[in-house]
DNA sequence: TTGCTCCTCACGTCACGTGAGGTGGC
DNA sequence: TTGCTCCTCACGTCACGTGAGGTGGC
């Protein structure tokens, strides 16, 4: 009959190294009753066979799509060609989902790495008008004015929804404030929080940003001094002969991700503007 | 002044609701140092504030690429915005990994449903000629004659390999046989291990399975019993007047990791063969 | 005999989750 | 006062990893 290389015994260290795992986690599976060798000797020696590869391999499969143990062992209890076919349609639908994940978490990546550069670039002492292209932004409910309990319930919700409709799209969550507000100095009593769209999807209702000029400054430190850097733009929409429109927005440029100390934030305040004499 | 949202102090219960997590995760996190609350009382209550949640959400995502919490927190005490451009784009990397992972593990499952699929509408009694089109397949080293050392090596290696080439396509492992060996009644003196590669890369050198006719019949049981098959198989080829072709393949249909006893498993044995007037 | 491997505890680790028992603000 | 929330232990869990201390096969 020749050799029988298939009957060839593994020992725990041998069938180890075959598998890329530790001693420690064949044993494991030994004892929880999920992967157990083929023979045991008298003095408690474990012997795996070639056949249990693709049983283990099964299982790196299950855990990597992020079954837990117990889950692959009550379906390693109930084998069947049916139930196997089942449970690999499910995963491929788990797959699916992680793949889905994986993209907005690129996506968020890549977002975060692009502000972080461009950031890296700006002088934050420099007040000007910029131009921007039309933007949409994703808002959350009203809530100038409203109470602590109410703010906390806004901010929830719209946390929530971010979510549950990946709209996380990796830009900071930004705040937009009203002209009369601002006027009476009321600069931090904002009327929405929002989150910039870039690639808006259809269905959806969005805040649409419209093109034109915006009055861009940084306000360096801690909210409570951006009363300060208001005022200078306000004096510099004034000198550069502009008027305010409707609606200011607030962006967190560096915040506690990447500074230690409040009075190293920086806030990007984007005023939109006209020209007096349209 | 208005109302001053932004100064709104969370409880450490709204504040999980906010993110979304379990209280106690976020004690955990205060505890290890790695996200403490902006405030706390006289009485150890901890409250956090709205910018505090930018910052848990970068934590999310670092967990949700891998990082372990003892690597974040070192990242978080050594904030800057060039550490976090360079994170970023580590992680960024980290993310591509993972996708490609994912891919492998897609069409692996694919693979496994297609093949169960398949498996599940066979008749394991029937002996028949199949046309089989031409097939690519990654090939161990050879094992004939091998004793148990170096079965174990090249086995390693073959499994090594399938991994860091990433050649597992969801395949099950088959082995060749050669005429010579299945004829002095060696059934399972086995020449090469394999696996099939239905999407061959370019440059990589392998096996090529010649379009043509194949004597395809199933093996149910363990392996000591396969001559009874491998005898009718050999009957049914003279009867049909073909001559075995150089390799004999096999396969495994069922395993122990959809059947609980040996004597279920099946093996798919594959005779190349021509006629004999040829 | 030497050196390597096997075994079984027992304990550690990581990132939390789950009560128990007590306090505190509206 | 009631009910809800906060706190700090302490212990549990999941999937292992790491020795310690002892045995066993070539």
């Amino acid at each position: 009959m020749g050799n029988e290389q298939n009957d060839k015994l593994f020992t725990t260290g041998e069938f180890a190294k075959l598998c890329k795992v530790n001693k420690q986690t064949l044993i494991y599976y030994d004892q929880i009753g999920l992967l157990s060798p083929a023979v045991k000797n008298d003095k408690g020696y474990r012997f795996y066979t070639v056949y249990q590869y693709e049983f283990f391999s099964v299982i790196e499969l299950l855990k990597d799509v992020g079954m837990s143990l117990k889950n692959i062992r009550q379906f390693m209890n109930n084998k069947s060609p049916e139930n196997f076919l089942s449970l690999m349609n499910e995963q491929l639908k788990q797959v699916e989902r992680k793949k889905q994940e994986l993209e907005i978490i690129e996506q968020i990546i890549k977002k975060k790495i692009d502000l972080t550069t461009t950031a890296l670039a700006l002088d934050f002492s420099k007040i000007e008008v910029v131009h921007y292209p039309e933007s949409h932004l994703y808002l959350s409910n009203n809530i100038q004015d409203c109470n602590e309990q109410d703010f906390f319930k806004e901010i929830s919700d719209f946390i929530d929804i971010l979510h549950r409709s990946k709209l996380d799209t990796g830009y900071p969550i930004g705040s937009i404030t009203n002209k009369q507000q601002v006027l009476a100095g009321n600069y931090t009593n904002y009327t929405y929080l929002y989150m910039k769209q870039p690639n808006p999807i259809e269905q959806r209702q969005y805040f649409h940003v419209d093109e034109g000029d915006f009055v861009v400054g940084y306000h360096v430190g801690s909210e409570e001094k951006i009363a300060d850097t208001y005022e200078k733009m306000l004096a510099f929409i004034d000198a550069q002969q502009l008027t305010m429109r409707h609606y200011i927005y607030e962006e967190y440029i560096y915040d506690a991700v990447v500074k230690d100390y409040e009075k190293e934030y920086v806030t990007k305040i984007m005023i939109e503007v006209e020209s007096k004499n349209v």
